[in-house]
DNA sequence: CCGGGCACTTGATCTGTATCAAGAACGTCT
DNA sequence: AGACGTTCTTGATACAGATCAAGTGCCCGG
């Protein structure tokens, strides 16, 4: 769990009488590939940080799969927005490497928010620094082309194409897995 | 100021005493229709609620203006992009009609979130809020056509269409004025 | 270690929406 | 009130990327 606290403490200081307090929620769970750590109908009722692998989160729709991000290093995973919002989840988020994350019970967060004030700002930073993740998201798939889409992915996350199969990156990047194998044969 | 007090209580409760502190800071700003809220390239350090009119914030790219989104009714307005990550703005948020907005300072917020734990509660409620209704809007991106987008956009937020040009909301659909004119002429 | 099914490639064709173009209607500035 | 610029409409054409199709290779499970 040391894992946690660094992850925490990149955003706010915790004394050693409130990690011991926040320390003993956090439970590590195993997903291997293909497993499903979030799934579309179900209320999330837990939030993740990735100690292990990668997963993709993704959105389903006429049986095309669409994806909107992955989850590795050391960040949140699955559904944010099930999880936030406490409604019935519109994605799934699936292990795509063996997985190992540790999680949290949304009522456990919550009388942890209530009880250490610097876990509800911990709780507003990383949220606030998701939601400037996205804008740089939609900004890209706002005004890129294909090819373009494709050049800065494969400059910003290079590691992402060892891990993840071509087709899930075209999806994330919004194409398909012809346009995107045509663009890797054409640029350089 | 009244105004602050209940879009703040719609989240967290405030005592009398902690109010009269939060609200000392907010100043009434007026945006004549066509002014600038935030602008490319400078780092927004105000947050406003609108008391009054609507406002459109859009990505500027080769010429083009790309909607990214309307602020109206009690919400937010302003970049929040770049107030969050203090940041050069990557947006413009313009007036859309004459608007009266309610602000409040970076520093005086972060004080505000130092003093009073409801208020960095509140800051968390809010943004989390704003990443929901930006995942929706990712979804409908990603899996509608122009004409359904349309349609949504026609019974979900009718007096859009009267407030605002076709072509700016046209391009918060993401396609030209052009296509936005055929769909209108189509669709009953 | 064999076999079936994905993942990926490559080619041919299709299509939704953009782009270009031109005219009509509207609003607003002097 | 006149005139210009902007918004909206309507038509013709262009194109990026999707879709359809077929073949290759390789991974994983039995």
């Amino acid at each position: 769990m040391e894992l946690v606290r660094r992850t925490i403490e990149r955003y706010v200081k915790l004394s050693d009488v409130e990690w011991s307090e926040v320390a003993q929620y956090w439970t590590r769970a195993y997903f291997p590939k293909g497993d499903f750590v979030s799934k579309v109908g179900r209320v999330e009722t837990r939030a993740y940080i990735v100690e292990e692998g990668v997963q993709r989160m993704y959105y389903e729709h006429d049986g095309n799969e669409h994806c909107l991000g992955f989850a590795y290093g050391h960040s949140w995973s699955g559904d944010y927005d099930s999880f936030l919002g406490q409604r019935p989840g519109r994605f799934q988020v699936q292990a795509v490497t063996d997985s190992v994350l540790l999680g949290i019970e949304r009522t456990d967060l919550l009388r942890l928010y209530d009880r250490i004030p610097a876990m509800d700002r911990w709780g507003r930073l990383i949220v606030e620094e998701l939601i400037q993740g996205r804008a740089t998201r939609e900004i890209e798939q706002l005004t890129l082309g294909a090819e373009e889409r494709y050049r800065r992915l494969v400059d910003r996350s290079p590691h992402l194409l060892q891990l993840v199969s071509q087709k899930d990156i075209a999806s994330y990047l919004r194409m398909t897995p012809e346009t995107f194998s045509r663009l890797r044969a054409k640029v350089r």
